[in-house]
RNA sequence: UCCUCAGUAGCUCAGCCGGUUAGAGCAUCUGACUGUUAAUCAGAGGGUCGCUGGUUCGAGCCCAGCCUGAGGAGCCA
């Protein structure tokens, strides 16, 4: 007989027929009912078993986590608490599980013993729902782009290229450490080196995408991204899952544009699609929430926040503005900040972000021109204000809770200009001959951004570690499983 | 990398001013009950107090170093 996902049985209409569900027990509650899950559904199946009709060392061995095979009959339920449950006839148990070795059983556990157990937490409801999220997420990244006639780009993810200057970088060798192979003036020489040079893993595929651009118009990347960054905090992982769409002939408000349709787009998907896991993980906390403080929680629950979000244009204000509102902040006329907003030209610090994203606007917030001098060097040039302050073309999107989500902007596109700020940069030119080819050959106005896929999936699930979006997460001195 | 906090049973945590045999809830095991909802009731087992060294008659508790985790900062997506 074919099995029947759980989801499909809860749904069902008709009863008394004959069903056969697998899946994994959750709890075996009264020597009677058995709770079981597959995957298909948050939800539970609760099947019933006479105990008087099986053998006591066949029921003793229902513990959580053991899978089973049950065929039965798919039944109104009798009790409350479940519309339907399955009477069983035949019980099989597809593999057991010690109860005094699994680890993870009928109760709450902590986010951080979970994350040590992490190919055990995808059993868990909460991670159920992350990771069920998370690929609608990822789903609707893809629909959205391909709706509007982008092209999906694979870039590299070995690189040979190190002047991209994301951040720090992992090396790709097969070099043998033990006996490294040295030049006559005593060098490592990677001409031994598998790729003849050196290699490292991607930080961004953006310099690659925008040379898609130049003929396809309108791509888009997303894929893992590497920074070997010493980060150690709740919004950094070193392997993560990045999207770079790169436009052709945008400028930085079509880029804007887009970016905020992008974010709309897949929240609403989220909603639309994952109902279930988002109530749980309203839930979850609401409930995590009871904990703290009256004035550290949370004005809006997990779904009212999303939907806020879908109804209310993000705030766009350029850096200078900013600037003038944190100045002028009441924690900063009263020294509140760790880093006090003194004038114009300083890079923003995580406490501005949150102060204009949370107390502020409350919502999601677009800065843009900032200082030429804290951004990077293929951003366009806007000419000086009449202040003669230099700035650039970028776009940062600041989220509540989770700081910046999107950092984008018009690349300049003007060889020179971009020649000369390289140079200011120390950025060898002569490497990345093959960018600059797109500037010498037909160069056009274009636009991109990055959207950081875990920090989307942060924002979404309500989760508030990084750590816990992604399955497996890679993190300094670690990288389990 | 820096700052702060933490590490005691499988999990979550208590452990007073340094004092005799280190506790609780949940989980586990045994039994009872049998329409339960993280079932309930009774009983039992379970400890290298993160590691190393030091102070002391005596250290889970004090001191030093190290390890691990968490939160914040920096860097950034």
């Amino acid at each position: 007989m074919k099995r029947t996902k759980i989801k499909d049985l809860l749904n069902a209409t008709s009863f008394g027929t004959e069903v056969r569900i697998m899946g994994w027990v959750k709890t075996f509650r009264n020597n009677q009912f058995i709770a079981i899950n597959d995957g298909s559904s948050l939800q539970n199946i609760q099947a019933v078993v006479d105990f008087n009709h099986f053998d006591e060392a066949l029921l003793k061995r229902l513990t959580t986590g053991a899978s089973v095979d049950i065929q039965g009959q798919l039944v109104e339920s009798l009790g409350k608490g479940q519309r339907v449950e399955a009477k069983v006839n035949t019980l099989k148990i597809l593999g057991d599980s010690d109860a005094e070795k699994f680890p993870l059983q009928p109760k709450k556990h902590s986010l951080e013993f979970l994350r040590e157990i992490a190919h055990l937490r995808f059993r868990t409801n909460t991670f159920n729902a992350v990771f069920k999220v998370r690929h609608a997420l990822a789903y609707a990244i893809h629909q959205f782009f391909n709706s509007k006639g982008f092209t999906y780009i694979h870039t590299p993810i070995i690189t040979g290229s190190d002047a991209e200057g994301a951040g720090e970088m992992f090396r790709v060798t097969t070099l043998d450490f033990d006996n490294v192979p040295r030049t006559e003036s005593g060098e490592v020489n990677f001409k031994e080196d598998f790729f003849g040079k050196p290699t490292n893993l991607t930080v961004s595929g953006q310099l690659e995408g925008e040379l898609a651009a130049m003929a396809l118009g309108d791509i888009y990347t997303f894929g893992p991204t590497f920074r070997a960054e010493n980060s150690n905090t709740t919004r950094h992982l070193a392997e993560f899952w990045m999207i770079e769409p790169e436009m052709a002939f945008y400028d930085l408000n079509d880029n804007m544009d887009l970016a905020e349709d992008l974010l709309k787009y897949v929240i609403k998907y989220a909603l639309d699609n994952c109902s279930d896991e988002l109530e749980f993980l309203k839930n979850r906390l609401l409930d995590e929430e009871k904990q703290k403080p009256q004035n550290e929680r949370s004005e809006l629950d997990l779904i009212s926040k999303l939907n806020f979000c879908l109804d209310n244009a993000f705030e766009r204000l350029t850096y200078t503005e900013a600037i003038d509102i944190l100045k002028s902040s009441k924690p900063n006329q009263k020294k509140q900040f760790k880093y006090l907003i003194e004038g114009w030209g300083a890079d923003l610090q995580s406490e501005h972000e949150r102060y204009l994203v949370e107390k502020h606007f409350k919502k999601p917030v677009i800065l843009t021109n900032y200082p030429a001098d804290i951004k990077a060097f293929y951003m366009r040039q806007n000419e000086p204000d009449a202040e003669g302050r230099r700035t650039v073309r970028a776009m940062d999107i600041l989220f509540p809770g989770i700081g910046e989500i999107v950092g984008g902007s018009q690349r300049e596109e003007r060889l020179e200009k971009l020649l000369q700020r390289m140079e200011e940069m120390h950025v060898p030119a002569q490497e990345l001959n093959w960018y600059l080819d797109t500037r010498r050959f037909g160069s056009a106005p274009h636009a991109g951004f990055g959207l950081g896929f875990e920090r989307l999936v942060l924002f979404v699930t309500g989760m508030t570690n990084i750590r816990d979006v992604i399955p497996f997460p890679r993190t300094p001195k670690n990288a389990e499983f």
